[in-house]
DNA sequence: AATATTGTTCAGCA
DNA sequence: GTGCTGAACAATAT
């Protein structure tokens, strides 16, 4: 969002180039040229941006990036928006499992995907998650990761909160007490501010997050115990096998 | 050259 | 219809 945002609002489109349509919704993109970037918007994984009276939609999938560059577009541009003052506005994405499109709206588009409340929305309170986890069953990383519960989290930030919560992920649901939840939310909440703030800043991840060991047999960075692989909800998944029970 | 990577979608089950 | 699980799929690097 703050890439997008410093690098490529008020310019007015010249061109819109596409290297790999497979990227590519269902609207043509072509419609953009002349027009300009106003503001940027999340929800979740989605960014939307707004181009007058249509929002660019991007979702980054797994290796999806934004490059702003002048003369020399990255390995795996697949799309590029060239700005009439010279610069350039690249999207790469080397699995391809991105996509670029139009919607009429944000909330349109939330609606029609039946996305669940974004965690960062200020409205999303400790109440709101609460009610959220009622009456479900199953594997609390599960919820976590189904985008139609919370819209945003993935599997390596599921895996953070849970590490930072001590709890493990294989837990049902409605086992989790009172205490948990509230540890677990709060968590949520930080795992997802730190990995902005890491990302806006370029920095690397600090040495005390689980996503520095993801390999099993690791040494946990909290309690000294031993990190194990497995498989939850159809993902991999790291643990420390000592404090997250 | 088989394997690992991720979010989404869908068949199938309770 | 609901809630959930697990498999399949997309494309690529190693």
């Amino acid at each position: 969002m703050r890439y997008f945002e410093r690098h490529a609002l008020g310019q007015t489109i010249a061109r819109v180039r596409v290297l790999d349509a497979r990227i590519c919704g269902t609207r043509k993109l072509n419609q953009l040229v002349g027009r300009s970037f106003h503001k940027v918007r999340r929800h979740g994984k989605h960014l939307f941006v707004d181009a007058g009276d249509v929002w660019l939609h991007i979702h980054f999938g797994m290796s999806g990036d934004l490059a702003y560059y002048l003369d020399q577009p990255p390995r795996f541009a697949r799309l590029i928006f060239s700005f009439d003052n010279g610069t350039h506005l690249a999207y790469q994405d080397m699995r391809l499992f991105g996509i670029v499109d139009l919607t009429p709206s944000l909330e349109d588009y939330v609606r029609e995907h039946r996305l669940g409340p974004d965690p960062l929305d200020p409205k999303f309170n400790l109440r709101a998650f609460r009610a959220l986890l009622h009456k479900r069953r199953g594997r609390i990383k599960a919820l976590l990761m189904s985008q139609h519960a919370i819209a945003g989290i993935g599997n390596l930030y599921a895996d953070e909160a849970l590490f930072r919560s001590s709890i493990d992920p294989q837990r049902p649901v409605d086992q989790l007490h009172r205490e948990e939840v509230k540890k677990l939310f709060t968590n949520i909440r930080r795992v997802l501010h730190d990995a902005i703030a890491l990302q806006s800043r370029g920095d690397d991840y600090p040495s005390r997050f689980l996503i520095e060991v993801r390999e099993d047999g690791e040494r946990c960075p909290r309690c000294g115990g031993t990190i194990r692989r497995t498989i939850v909800a159809g993902r991999t998944t790291y643990y420390c096998a000592k404090h997250q029970r």
